[in-house]
RNA sequence: GGGGAGAUACCGAAGCGGUCAAACGGGGCAGACUGUAAAUCUGUUGGCUUAGCCUUCGGAGGUUCGAAUCCUCCUCUCCCCA
């Protein structure tokens, strides 16, 4: 993998760059839609191509080996074959299920073992076979097995938290140099940062994940329900420390303003299944603000959904139709919203790297940071 | 024509003397959602000057300290038989 710093801007640590992997270049700043199953839940391949321009997308290790199981996914090649996506894919570890199905796991030194939430079965994960199930998963970006840690979160938790996900990455860094990529181009581990909110141990071990010299590396346990201003401050930390000459990747995040103030913290990449999992439910972002699409106040509106929108579905539905597929529970409805919603998170996040290059990265941000927060 | 059942809030439907402004569904309205156990979950749903008060359980009377609940009459609906 190669990362390419294209451009820096001078009154943020904004950047735009280019990474090359074995699927092709991705621009960055880059927002990346998440596929934990294997599919952009309510979005056609070809859409996610085409009509939203994605450049990347997730899977996920958990969901994946439980469902429909590595052999399976082996079988098929690889899940670039077996999904028909041809461009590069990220594969999360596992580390947020750790987080998110913290009631029926059993954390140790050694690793995790799960209760699989289809069939209650247990499943041992170590850091080892975590890089065994992404090797054959396929994916282009390797995550390093990690605990994301709740919030709030005791400093001695933290602290020891942070420390086993250290000693898992060891692992993880050893076991990928101990094994080869299956389909025949290269796969590259992040590590990730973690420290919860507490700035000792973030800075800790920020140091820590740019003394592995990895060639690319993440910032984990954010956005977890902490407040925004301690996100960015604990982002800005961390973005000050990872080498300058690595693409950053701000795990799950997140709004559309959270991203913008991300990126001007210098994060290059960022994924949240915000736009995919709020669209299903019915609300909107946009360059104006965010709509809430149930809202009885658009059951007439005959305007489009998003006259500036770029998604062919911004021109083809009206706001009222959309409600109405809501209102009637339609399928559809989601499926719409998903689509607007990808495609206005990655035209974002073109937008900002242009205005990156263009030099006038900062002003822009401050005026957009404001407009898509809005309520309409 | 004969026999039977019933009328409760936006709809369906419990309640069968006080703890009932009335369970539970649905619908309506609003909110939440950040490396997806989510096409899910939560709140709210008579009015008001809201620790209280006012008006509501088909209509009109009545019994009772007290009625959605008991009695009388009326109106309407549904089912069965002819």
């Amino acid at each position: 993998m190669i990362f390419e710093l294209k451009k820096t801007d001078d009154k943020s640590s904004a950047r735009a760059g280019e990474i090359t992997t074995g699927h092709g270049k991705i621009k960055t700043p880059i927002f990346m839609p998440v596929g934990t199953v294997g599919s952009v839940k309510g979005i056609h391949i070809s859409d996610v191509k085409n009509d939203i321009d994605a450049e990347i997308i997730l899977g996920n290790t958990y969901h994946l080996y439980l469902r429909p199981g590595t052999d399976i996914i082996e079988k098929a090649g690889g899940l670039h074959k077996f999904n028909g996506w041809d461009k590069p894919i990220l594969t999360d570890s596992g580390g947020y299920q750790v987080y998110s199905l913290s009631d029926t796991r059993k954390l140790t030194n050694e690793g995790v073992v799960f209760q699989s939430h289809i069939d209650g079965s247990r499943h041992n994960f170590t850091p080892e076979n975590v890089i065994d199930i992404q090797r054959k998963i396929g994916a282009d970006i390797i995550m390093a097995f990690d605990e994301c840690t709740p919030y709030p979160c005791e400093y001695n938790y933290a602290r020891n938290s942070m420390d086993i996900t250290h000693s898992w990455l060891d692992r993880c860094i050893t076991h990928m140099k101990n094994t080869e990529p299956l389909y025949g181009y290269e796969q590259t581990l992040f590590p990730i940062v973690q420290g919860s909110t507490y700035k000792d141990l973030r800075k800790k071990s920020a140091e820590y994940i740019a003394s592995c010299g990895a060639d690319g590396n993440a910032i984990g346990g954010l956005s977890v329900g902490e407040p925004h201003e301690m996100m960015y401050e604990m982002t800005e930390l961390v973005c000050g420390i990872l080498p300058k000459d690595k693409p950053r990747y701000l795990m799950g995040v997140g709004t559309p303003a959270n991203i913008l103030e991300g990126i001007s913290h210098g994060v290059d990449m960022f994924d949240c299944v915000m736009p995919t999992r709020n669209g299903r439910n019915g609300m909107l972002f946009t360059k104006n603000g965010i709509i809430n699409i149930k809202n009885e106040k658009w059951k007439d509106d005959f305007s489009l959904i998003d006259e500036e929108g770029d998604s062919y579905v911004d021109k083809q539905y009206t706001k009222a139709y959309l409600r109405h597929l809501f209102t009637a529970k339609e399928m559809l409805g989601g499926m719409i919203a998903s689509q607007h919603n990808l495609a206005f998170y990655l035209w974002l996040v073109r937008e900002a790297r242009k205005h990156i290059i263009d030099g006038d990265f900062a002003q822009w941000k401050n005026v957009m940071v404001k407009k898509v927060a809005q309520r309409l």
